[in-house]
DNA sequence: CGCCCAGTTGAGGACACTCAATAGCGGTGG
DNA sequence: CCACCGCTATTGAGTGTCCTCAACTGGGCG
């Protein structure tokens, strides 16, 4: 078990006034006078790649904005083996089943070095009652994960493994063109349903064809083009 | 292309006092007064199976809940073939993605007859503004629909074919213990990632070991404490 | 009666999994 | 500084599962 590190930052550093990612995050909205209405302490958590931000079946009272970094949602299957349902990048919200009052569905696992604003439910509540605005906010957040879930089934949950690995790699490299996060294999695995092992062939095989290169788990220059074609059955 | 029967029925038949699911559906919290402030029509669709109740892509001004039936939610893979990405059964709601002014994600097509509320988006915007409750049910719905799309994603995207069938089994069967809709080994196989022949070869299987009978597409009689012990991987 | 569609079954092959051995990398300690 | 350790990635061999293609069956309906 990793420890979180959790420090109220609210009355000292009202970051949310200047969050770097304001304009994409949750509070993009919010009109400056707004902020006035928050008493409850929005806290600020930093994780180190491995660091966990809540566990599965948890009770938490807290949704989450991922200022920066990369995070994993898992959940494991009854044999034990576990599968990532989504990853959340910069300007992603996560947890938002607190909001309704269920415990967290998933394990959230950072990746990366990631900074995180932990908002109290009833900072939410309380905001949500007098700015309306704050509603269409959060359910269009919660249409972009539902849309990302359906995306995962399709795109990663059918297809030959040469399919799937080629479209997780337009989907990584599409934010970031050629600087995406560090997945090990086995974690590639878990979002494809593929073991590492064929993971690792089928990586290895686009290598030589020229369509990637990589040191180690970074993986840079991927022929988009050619790529695509793979997707898509093509190939 | 499948006419959809529309006709507008608030003036002549406010069933949504009267309707059936009340208890479980969309209004399920409004007071008889809230009904007041509904001026814009609430229309009653009925469809039978295979009618289409909206297109991917179709820019929509109205949800859905679904008072009795079975629809499925349906997306395309570039190869052409389709992935049954969700079902929706009494008392679910659908096509809230027009809430936010996105176009439907799917394609939803109905399995059963179904009766049908058409919402147009204004009404809940209105209703929302002067009733906070109703944005809590809506929330719900979403993560409902999040935390299905999550056990798809894990339930039927991973294992052998047995196991995914004796888990669709199972889901299907835990609502109405004997009775579930009919599927077509194709819709099966949309639902599970597998071919039609794969499918109609497990349940054969599972069939002549004594764990189901089925006459036709109809599927009864599941022996739900063996069926368990395959989606674990312990048989 | 015969068509049509859905389901079933068979044969063969491709693909991914399992098990196992090896290689490569980074960190630690002598 | 180098040797060693541990972890991850890679590669190989063999097997099992599922897909593909194809033929056949059976029920519903015109």
């Amino acid at each position: 078990m990793h420890p979180i590190t959790l420090h109220a930052i609210w009355s000292s550093e009202p970051k949310c006034r200047h969050c770097a990612v304001r304009g994409s995050v949750l509070f993009a909205g919010l009109a400056e006078a707004d902020f006035h209405h928050i008493h409850q302490p929005i806290r600020d958590v930093n994780l180190a790649p491995k660091d966990l931000l809540y566990r599965l079946g948890e009770g938490g009272r807290a949704l989450f904005t991922l200022r920066c970094g990369v995070i994993k949602l898992v959940q494991y299957l009854p044999d034990g083996s576990q599968r990532i349902v989504r990853l959340l990048k910069d300007g992603d919200v996560l947890g938002l089943e607190a909001l309704i009052g269920q415990p967290y569905q998933h394990e959230a696992i950072a990746l990366t070095d990631c900074e995180i604003c932990a908002i109290p439910v009833e900072v939410i509540e309380r905001l949500g009652r007098e700015r309306p605005g704050l509603h269409r906010e959060l359910m269009a957040r919660w249409q972009q994960a539902l849309t990302e879930a359906d995306v995962w089934l399709t795109q990663f949950g059918t297809g030959t493994a040469r399919q799937r690995v080629a479209r997780l790699l337009l989907r990584l490299t599409c934010v970031d063109q050629d600087r995406l996060p560090l997945f090990c294999r086995q974690d590639i695995g878990a979002m494809l349903g593929l073991t590492t092992e064929t993971v690792s062939r089928t990586i290895a095989e686009l290598r030589r064809q020229g369509l990637l290169r990589d040191h180690g788990a970074h993986i840079q220059d991927c022929d988009r083009e050619t790529l695509r074609r793979i997707a898509d059955g093509e190939e």
